[in-house]
DNA sequence: CCGTAACTTGAGGACCGTTTCAACTTTCAC
DNA sequence: GTGAAAGTTGAAACGGTCCTCAAGTTACGG
């Protein structure tokens, strides 16, 4: 870890500014929006971009980190939520919640964008998160034996899929979406399941388009 | 309706190999193919791709409109299905095969694709049939009271989302995907749901990205 | 076999987003 | 202050896809 040295004054605003303008544009058109408008909106020249962020990836890194520490956190806290159950749908509720307010993080969330060092590390922490949480539920019997974290991570996928169609014309869809489907995996649904699930490792491969 | 004059022996041949192309690369690649690749494939020069097709959607149309009539055709054997969930079932299993199988086909279901008047009237056919088999399920008992077309949409609109990431690691994926999602619409299943279903005409707008 | 209408061709213009870089400007340590 | 290092700038090269159109080719009725 080599102790980067301090940023020119100019220089430090111009990253805040640019980190700033790609938070909201990141948010609002998510993270293909292009980079030039990013620029444009700190009020600075492409270059001074390309100068501070060597790809997408950094500027994504800089921008969303903040948001994946804000989800550890929640999962963090859904994990100490008492029933099993209550913290087993709360994270799938806050996970959902940031992924429907915020497109670019919910690109993140498939997009698998190289050059996030926070954002992957707040990934994994997630990872572990949501397999401690599973667990207890299944041993309290509240969630259905036969699931597992990559099962989740899929049904997530899927609901954040239909958050880009209906954000604009009904933003909270995903509730009822995310309900119904909730539904599935409680104990009392259960009927057995055609395939296996995913393995962790064919999860980590899985690539977006 | 006017009645098109024949087009030229030479003219019909490459029409007929442009189709073929475009099917097998909206099949693989999805929509979004350049449609360059597709002249190249078809041998053909893209002066005449557009000579033909004055659109992506007209071609699309000509490509997967088959594909379409194919889907309304199994949705049509799902509503002679005897048992009413399995019905159901059979009409959001056959209906997902597709999509799991024709990139292009899956796509056509979340873009709305303009100048695509034989799928267009497909998915209209398609939509009355699931109105019919899901209102069948829910007198019967098999299906939970609460859920609309538009809920189904959407589950579907998600699960297609997640073959995206999955077809080429896990191509049987969404069918254990799709499971835990139907375990949750039935009966036995329901809890209160938080908001009510999307309508028709909110559904209708929905537009993807 | 011919003339014409139908058709094909592919280079090229338009647009868009990315990325680079040489010339210019600003900061800051001394 | 001053000069060197740090930073900024935006035009331009680039790669990709779309779409057009003038020139050339082909089919087919007579």
């Amino acid at each position: 870890m080599t102790t980067a040295r301090p940023l020119r004054q100019d220089a430090a605003r111009n990253r805040e500014r640019l980190v700033l303008a790609a938070c909201e544009a990141f948010r609002r058109k998510g993270l293909d929006v292009p980079l030039e408008e990013i620029a444009r909106e700190a009020g600075v020249a492409i270059g001074t971009l390309y100068n501070r962020f060597a790809s997408r990836g950094e500027l994504v890194d800089a921008a969303l980190g903040p948001l994946a520490q804000r989800a550890v956190e929640l999962a963090e806290r859904a994990a100490r939520t008492e029933d099993p159950w209550q913290a087993f749908v709360s994270l799938a509720e806050d996970t959902c919640a940031l992924f429907a307010d915020d497109r670019g993080y919910a690109d993140v969330y498939r997009s698998r964008v190289s050059g996030t060092p926070v954002i992957a590390a707040a990934q994994a922490r997630l990872l572990a998160l949501k397999a401690t949480i599973m667990a207890r539920a299944k041993r309290a019997g509240v969630l259905r034996a036969d699931v597992e974290p990559t099962d989740l991570a899929l049904i997530i996928w899927g609901i954040v899929g239909t958050m880009d169609a209906t954000r604009d014309i009904a933003p909270d869809a995903w509730r009822r979406h995310l309900s119904l489907v909730l539904d599935g995996l409680r104990p009392q649904a259960a009927h057995p399941l055609p395939i296996p699930p995913l393995t962790a490792s064919q999860l980590r491969n899985a690539a977006p388009k």
